[in-house]
RNA sequence: GGCGCUAUGGUGCAACGGUUAGCACGCGGCCCUCUCAAGGCCGAAAUACGGGUUCGAUUCCCGUUAGCGCUACCA
């Protein structure tokens, strides 16, 4: 790999950084895929930061569907999680410093003083300009009678400028930023609240010595607060890389009224991890070359910071399923088995003597070959049902589409009954008695295979059927073909 | 409103001054066939718009438009 990145070095250190107001979702999980390929590529270490510093909005149930969901990722880390929570006291220290060497001041201006008029909706009214700067900077305490929030002073003039690893290098103007906040005002009996985010970002990041800070393009326009914050901290800042954001298919930010944005829904659903990994790495990021296939180690081998792109990716669904079929068909089948296996335990449908010797071998055979037709993991337990277990009902819509034919009972029961003492039971051995009975019957053999199939599996649909045969078994096709035709 | 970022088929990416603009998903057709997939082959489909720079622009510069982001004592 180039040495073009800065830092490259030491001991690379990254960190993904989640807040527990909402579950993990897809665009989230790229941006701890993306540190965790970098951290480990490059033997660094990777860090779990809990932002929890906003008491009214965070709910600390969430962190363990966040924590769930990147295991489910595959992405692990080697500190942490480290909750801002209960780091305050180093937050206020820095506050504290800062107003010390003149970079803060106190503000004891209404929150609300600062806010545009209706920045954030959409609405009709006029917006207006906010404020930026506010007479407390200058040592007048526009309201001595509130308690003061600590707000960063903004040099006046010139500008901030800090190289971006994907977006390249920024500049912005000093006058455009507010003086932000740093430490809320405290209430009741506080003396001071908890640190914003600005705050407490930077304070952690200079703590935990993190050498780059990769996180999602909402942020491009906070950096430079922060880059103004390292200075005035007295600290070298880390490198900066935004990874573009990803949105719904009508190109709005990816929201619930998309469907499934969490990562747990996709695993609920059915989604191999790693199949889902691969469709997310290539979010925003390619390789350079046509592969699409990308197993972790091939993530590994050829991820960087430098090949992201720019502009935000639309999350496309079809794709996604693509990429699972596709790896439900090509992975080695031992690292499969380990998910089906997960999937019929859930379903209620495992049987322990699968998971090893002759079991095993048989279980390995059947997912091998249902693999390509099953599109999620669940049409394991349900699709697929008639071949792990005997409980199963069949299909009435495959019922009406090939039981047609009024011989159809008769067939079936001659069809056992030429099975039954077939000596050996192979795929030739069955194709052979069924053909021959076909021919002897006067109908087409796609007739019967078909009626066959209905009445061994219970779906129109099914792996071809003399392997099926084979799969289940010479006396439980029998079985369920005098079931059928008793039916 | 201000500031910023981005702009290649419907979608994700290639092409980083010279290609018949490539690949993949999706879509349509054909083949294969015992169902349905898979697979194979073929096809429709893009450089947002307008100016420059250049012998030559998808590529560099400017403007327009559009989308997104930030503009909170949210993160």
């Amino acid at each position: 790999m180039s040495g073009t990145t800065p830092n490259s070095g030491q001991n690379v250190r990254v960190r993904f950084a989640p807040s527990p107001t909402g579950y993990l979702h897809v665009g989230g999980a790229r941006t701890a895929l993306f540190n965790w390929l970098f951290a480990r590529q490059r033997g660094g270490t990777m860090i779990l930061r809990v932002e929890d510093t906003d008491a009214e909005r965070n709910k600390p149930e969430l962190v363990d569907g966040i924590l769930e969901g990147l295991k489910w990722l595959g992405v692990d880390w080697d500190e942490g999680p480290i909750y801002q929570s209960q780091r305050t006291a180093l937050y206020r220290e820095a506050a504290e410093k800062l107003l010390a060497n003149g970079s803060a001041f106190l503000c004891y201006c209404a929150a609300e003083k600062y806010a545009g008029g209706d920045h954030a909706g959409e609405g009709q009214a006029e917006k207006t300009r906010r404020i930026t700067r506010c007479e407390c900077r200058e040592g007048k305490p526009s309201n001595p009678a509130n308690k003061p929030a600590i707000r960063f002073k903004v040099p006046p003039g010139g500008t901030t400028k800090f190289t971006d690893l994907i977006f390249g290098e920024r500049e912005f103007a000093n006058d455009e930023i507010e003086d932000f906040v740093l430490l809320r005002s405290g209430r009741d009996s506080e003396e001071w609240g908890l640190p914003t985010y600005q705050m407490s970002v930077v304070v952690d990041d200079i703590d935990m010595r993190i050498t780059h800070v990769i996180r999602g393009a909402d942020h491009i326009s906070n950096t430079p607060k922060q880059v103004l914050l390292y200075a005035a901290l007295g600290a070298p800042r880390p490198v900066f890389a935004h990874v573009p954001l990803i949105l719904g298919p009508d190109k709005a930010r990816l929201s619930k009224r998309h469907g499934a944005t969490s990562v747990t829904a996709y695993a609920e659903e059915g989604f191999l991890p790693e199949a889902f990994r691969n469709f997310l790495a290539l979010l925003g990021w390619s390789p350079g070359t046509d592969e699409e296939f990308l197993r972790t180690k091939d993530l590994l081998d050829k991820f960087s910071l430098e090949g992201v792109s720019r502009t935000n990716a639309v999350f496309d669904r079809a794709k996604l399923e693509w990429f699972n079929t596709q790896y439900l068909q090509k992975l080695p089948i031992e690292d499969l088995l380990p998910q089906v296996a997960l999937e019929l335990k859930r379903s209620g449908l495992w049987k322990e003597e699968w998971a090893s010797g002759a079991g095993r071998e048989w279980f390995a055979k059947t997912v091998d070959l249902l693999r390509p037709r099953v599109r999620l993991l669940p049409d394991f337990s349900s699709w697929s049902r008639a071949f792990f277990t005997d409980e199963f009902s069949r299909d009435p819509a495959a019922i009406q589409k090939f039981w047609k034919d009024e011989r159809i009972p008769e067939l079936l029961r001659k069809l056992a009954g030429a099975l039954e003492p077939l000596p050996e039971w192979n795929h030739d051995a069955c194709d052979h008695a069924l053909r021959t009975l076909a021919e002897q019957a006067g109908v087409k053999a796609g007739l019967l295979i078909n009626a066959t199939r209905v009445a061994i599996v219970g779906q129109a649909v099914a792996p071809p059927l003399f392997d099926t045969m084979v799969v289940l078994g010479q006396t439980r096709v029998v079985r369920r073909l005098r079931e059928a035709a008793a039916s």
